[in-house]
Formats: structure tokens, C-alpha cells, sequence
DNA sequence: CGGTATCCCCCGCGATACTG
DNA sequence: CAGTATCGCGGGGGATACCG
């Protein structure tokens, strides 16, 4: 971004981190996500271009250091000058999550995104000793299934059946679901609704709804819910 | 700024807010300004068109307020929202104060931009109780001369003799100034190094020092100086 | 996987002039 | 003071192809 020509300290943050998909790269980048095609991935709607300007951008600025193990295995990760901005992230996002948010667009609906969320709001200490493997099916915008396998320590998601049998499975409105990740809605009225299904042995259908933490932004979005004044 | 298509409070606030300028201007606002046309100049390099559309923009989501009270006599102010911004957009700065900020650059040498912020940190208890009138005298990048007029209450700045005696006159260089602004350095490092010199009765050159809180950032700015790890 | 190279369009935004 | 109107360019960034 081009300089302000200010010597403030404001101005020079809206200078490192106000290109387009910037400050979303690195909400990515402190929850983990180090590789360049799985921050793609997780950024729908950036060009590859841009993705690798931008860690350029940020490495330069002493943000993000570039660990290439060898040849093409690189890693990204943040400076501790990176991980100082998360706060500054996240007050940002408390902020829109009490003023400026309402409800989720149609064309947000991308079960990809929501699903990668979710793995990464897993209460692992809630879980059963063993491994757990979750199926979702979601109906709209077009139809589409994943795996989320679960234990103590990692959560991973996967796009085609991981052969593992599955022990919970999941029917859910894409809407509706973002909502309850997003504390728009709780669970429970979600299923009351008809608008999440879940199947399986009694024991982990009743223990699903404990083992997600939900964004983390859920909070203030409950509490706004109540409080509508906006002037 | 063209939606990111996320149904996330840190992509909403980035929609909100990604535009250049528009940080800059919620700042300008949370300190009270409130004219286009001093907006326009607290924001040197914005274009008039642009400022246009980014206050129909902020008024648009809500964080803005536009107030005519009649023909051409319009005040922009904050709404809750846009107040409630205020702490964001000072973390994000104590996040550069800490991280992101070296030396003034001297395309950034603005006296204009100077006086305006030394008038909005002005330690107006410790003024005496009559109205106090310094002159501060530039001579870098350009010869200027401002005269500060100081009480209990108010702050102005003019940028021609107010016809008020002068109290107290200041001459300074442009980028030492700034720095004992910012807390780069000591006023009284400065005066000692011969790059501020202030004229006048012994008592107000005296307690000249305390008439000015400086910047809101120097704090953090003096507490990075001393640690410079940034790995 | 981890990028670069190219192309090209569009529009953001700065400059200037003009109006009520 | 408080804007609007117009113009023109520069480059941001999306799409796609290609490479080691």
C-alpha cells in the first residue's frame, strides 16, 4: 500500500496491513495455517499472485518468516511481531462481531470455509479417549460431504472418505450451522428446527454438541444479539 | 472495498474499514474533527472526491453520523460504533509503535500535520490561567510559522499572526520536533543539541515542558527503544 | 507442493475545476 | 464552507498457464 506520508504510528499499521486480504492472511497465519496452497485454500477468492505478493510483502516487514526446509518444503511462519498483531486481529473482529454484523450472505455460505473453522474449534478435552471420526453432509449451496477425525491432540478434516469407519454422522443447513458456530443461534434450536440432524450411538449424539468451542467471537455476537442499539 | 464473501467479523471489519484512507479519517474523527474541509487538510494527500465517498460510505454502515443544521453548515460525527472503534484503532497503533515504526522518513516532515497534533495534547491544567500565545518557527522543509493559542479550555492553531502578543517563541527543527513528539527523544535532548530553542520570560520557558502530553503513542515508543528484539 | 509469468481489465484515486 | 463533476493514469488484482 502506498505510504500516507505520516510519521504516526496509525498510518504506518494501515501501511503494512492494508492491502486487500492482508489482515485476513494473517488471522490464517495465527491460527496455524503455514503452507502457501493450504492458505489459499483457506482464503477462497485469492488469486495465487497476490497470495505470494503478500508473504513477500509480510516477510519484508518482519512479520512472517519463510522456513523452506528443503527445496519446495516451506513453511510460513509469524514473528513475534506477528503473533503481537492476533490481539489486534481478534479486537478488530470483537468489534464488527458487536456493530457491524448482521446475518450471513447467501454467497457466504461455503461449507469448505466452515467446516476447516470448525476443525479448528475442537474441544479436544471433551472428547472421547479414542478416535472419533464425524461425517457432515450439507444439502445447499450444493451438495457436498466431509470427515472430520478427532482425538486428543489433532483434528483433521478431509474432502473424501478416510476409509475409518464413522461413528457420528451429520446432516446440516449450511446456514444454519454457520449461525451456531457463529453464536447466532444454539444448537439445540438448531435441531429442534430440523436444520441439523444427527445420527448415531445415543452416547455421542449426546456429547456432540460438547466437543466444539465455536468461534471465537460467538460471545460478543450472543451479547449483541440482545442489545440492539446501534446509534 | 469489494466483500471477501466470509461470513467472519474480521472479514467484515476489513470490508468496513480495508478502503484506504478510511482509518486514517476514524481517527481524524475520534479526535474530534469534524468539517470536510479541516478533514481535508488533517489528511494531506486525500483527494476531495475520495473524502466524499468514504464519509457517504462510514455514514452508509453506521459509523458516521452526518449532522446539517442548515444549508452548508454540515458536522460529521462519530456514531457509538464508530466511537467504539477508538481502542481498535489505538491498538493497531501501539502495534506499530512497538513493531512497525523507525524514523521519521523526511517526506514525512509535515509541520502542518506537527501543530495540529501538538494542539490536540495540550496539558491544559498545567497551562497558567491566563491565555497563553506561542510561536513556533519552522525552517525545514520549509520556512513556517504557527501560533498556538493556549488556555484552560481551548486550543487553536493559526497559520497567521493572531494579533495577540506573543508569549513564548519557539524555533525548531522540523524532525526533532516530531520525534520529541512521538518519543523519540527528550524535548530537553533536543534543546541541549541546540535543534529546539525556546525565547521568552524565564518562568514560561521554564514550565513550557508540561504544556504539552505529546503523543498518545510515546509511551509505547520509548518502551520499544529499549527492547529491540524482533525475531 | 510451491510457486512464477503473463495478460488484461477495471476502477481506485489523485488533480483540477466548478457550483451553491 | 461543503461538496460535485470530470478526466486520466497507474497499478492492483483476478484468471490462467506453466514450471521445477
Amino acid at each position: 500500500m502506498r505510504s500516507y506520508g505520516q510519521y504516526c504510528p496509525v498510518a504506518k499499521a494501515a501501511e503494512v496491513l492494508g492491502d486487500r486480504w492482508t489482515v485476513l492472511l494473517m488471522r490464517e497465519m495465527g491460527f496455524g495455517v503455514d503452507r502457501f496452497n493450504e492458505l489459499e485454500r483457506c482464503l477462497p477468492g485469492i488469486s495465487r499472485s497476490v497470495l505470494a505478493q503478500r508473504l513477500r510483502h509480510l516477510e519484508r516487514v518482519g512479520l512472517v518468516e519463510r522456513l523452506a526446509a528443503d527445496g519446495n518444503n516451506v513453511r510460513y511462519e509469524l514473528t513475534q511481531a506477528g503473533r503481537d498483531l492476533k490481539p489486534v486481529i481478534r479486537s478488530l473482529g470483537e468489534w464488527a462481531a458487536k456493530w457491524a454484523f448482521v446475518d450471513p450472505d447467501p454467497l457466504e455460505l461455503d461449507s469448505d470455509l466452515l467446516i476447516r473453522w470448525m476443525s479448528r474449534h475442537v474441544a479436544h478435552d471433551q472428547l472421547p479417549e479414542r478416535r472419533i471420526v464425524a461425517e457432515f453432509s450439507f444439502a445447499t449451496p450444493r451438495v457436498k460431504r466431509y470427515w472430520l477425525v478427532l482425538d486428543r491432540d489433532e483434528a483433521s478434516v478431509c474432502m473424501h472418505d478416510p476409509g475409518f469407519d464413522t461413528d457420528v454422522s451429520v446432516m446440516a443447513d449450511t446456514e444454519a450451522l454457520y449461525c451456531v458456530y457463529m453464536g447466532k443461534r444454539t444448537l439445540s434450536s438448531a435441531i429442534k428446527d430440523g436444520l441439523v440432524t444427527i445420527h448415531g450411538p445415543r452416547a455421542l449424539v449426546r456429547d456432540f454438541p460438547r466437543w466444539f468451542s465455536w468461534s471465537d467471537f460467538a460471545p460478543t455476537v450472543r451479547e449483541a444479539a440482545g442489545t440492539k442499539t446501534r446509534a
